[in-house]
DNA sequence: TAAAATATGTACCTATCGGTACAGATCGAG
DNA sequence: CTCGATCTGTACCGATAGGTACATATTTTA
């Protein structure tokens, strides 16, 4: 019986992968671990709470990484303008230009919406409000600010969709692309 | 044992609903027979192919309301200009601002999307060519029109999201406001 | 090196999954 | 009224679901 060199956050991005590909329903234990490589034993050691832990995890380590990655440089970054264009090229590779779906969003769309509606709302409400504070600190008013973010972050929630369900990856880029002219535009 | 009135047509709301409100997995014969009333025989006579076929009837019943109620209009109504604010009004009673998940969204952001390829893919399509064509016959370019039709089908979806996450139907109806102040805004 | 804490695999549990079989019930056509 | 076609409820099927129990390994600590 070898003991498995992994930490608990080493197995967080398999983990999500596997909902990611399949949601919450279709992400059997079975499927976990294989997509893992860690037993029963293993996963209810980690994660007590079994698969809904498992999930909180990822929201949270998700969270995590687009609050360090995006978030924090939009609301406190030396160059607001800088972290807008960051953000976009950030999104297009995390989202593999529409290839790969954003947990967070499929989980709104299904009935894990209930389950984890704390962290869903954080999530997009995070990321409204960081863009909002860049495009204020570019001089635009509150409201507006606040308009424009959500545009933004909508835009890229249906361009992942309609990336998806055309089978386009194309479609994707263009529609960020758009995203990004119209909100650098009046800047 | 008495004998139900329902058509096979009638069950189908009730089926798109428990669709929408599960998912396709979380969609379980007993919650179907729950919600429709309708025992295993009936659904099987019904429906030979089982759950998969109830899908694919459910979404091709969708396809059928929105080719009715939006694509026609767009393409071949007399007045183009009144179709798209047709269209907009009729999607935010469809989707109930963003209360209501569109069925082929989630299926796209789902392990769905490969079993349902095709249909997911003509009912965007479609909505996009119809949009484009209304959009062209005001006098936009043929390239302007497809680009503009994307972002506002595009917006759609991502306001359902955005409104589910956030639990706030607001947000839907402000970026459906946004979207077709913007596509009517040049015209 | 002994003991305590941390991992891990396996066997097993009950509940439910989608689907099938089929006997009855109900119906319309003649 | 009869007969064949159309419905519908129930019992049942094997497979799999998430989860628990626990003995066995491995590390860490003292």
């Amino acid at each position: 019986m070898a003991k498995q060199v992994s930490e608990r956050a080493d197995v967080l991005p398999l983990l999500g992968e596997v909902f990611r590909e399949h949601g919450y329903e279709g992400a059997s234990l079975a499927r976990i671990t294989a997509a893992t490589g860690l037993g029963k034993g293993s996963l209810y050691h980690f994660f007590p709470g079994g698969k809904e832990e498992m999930a909180a995890a990822v929201l949270a380590e998700i969270d995590g990484w687009f609050e360090r990655e995006i978030y924090a440089p939009l609301r406190d970054g030396a160059d607001p303008a800088a972290a807008i264009d960051h953000m976009f090229a950030a999104c297009d590779a995390y989202f593999r230009s529409g290839r790969r779906v954003c947990l967070v969003g499929a989980f709104a769309l299904a009935d894990t919406r209930d389950r984890f509606a704390v962290a869903l709302r954080d999530y997009f409400a995070a990321w409204v409000a960081a863009l909002a504070a860049a495009l204020q600190r570019l001089g635009r008013t509150e409201i507006d600010a606040h308009a424009a973010a959500e545009a933004v972050v909508g835009a890229v929630q249906g361009a992942i969709v309609l990336a998806r369900a055309l089978g386009d990856t194309a479609v994707f880029t263009r529609l960020l692309g758009e995203a990004r002219a119209a909100v650098t535009a009046l800047v």
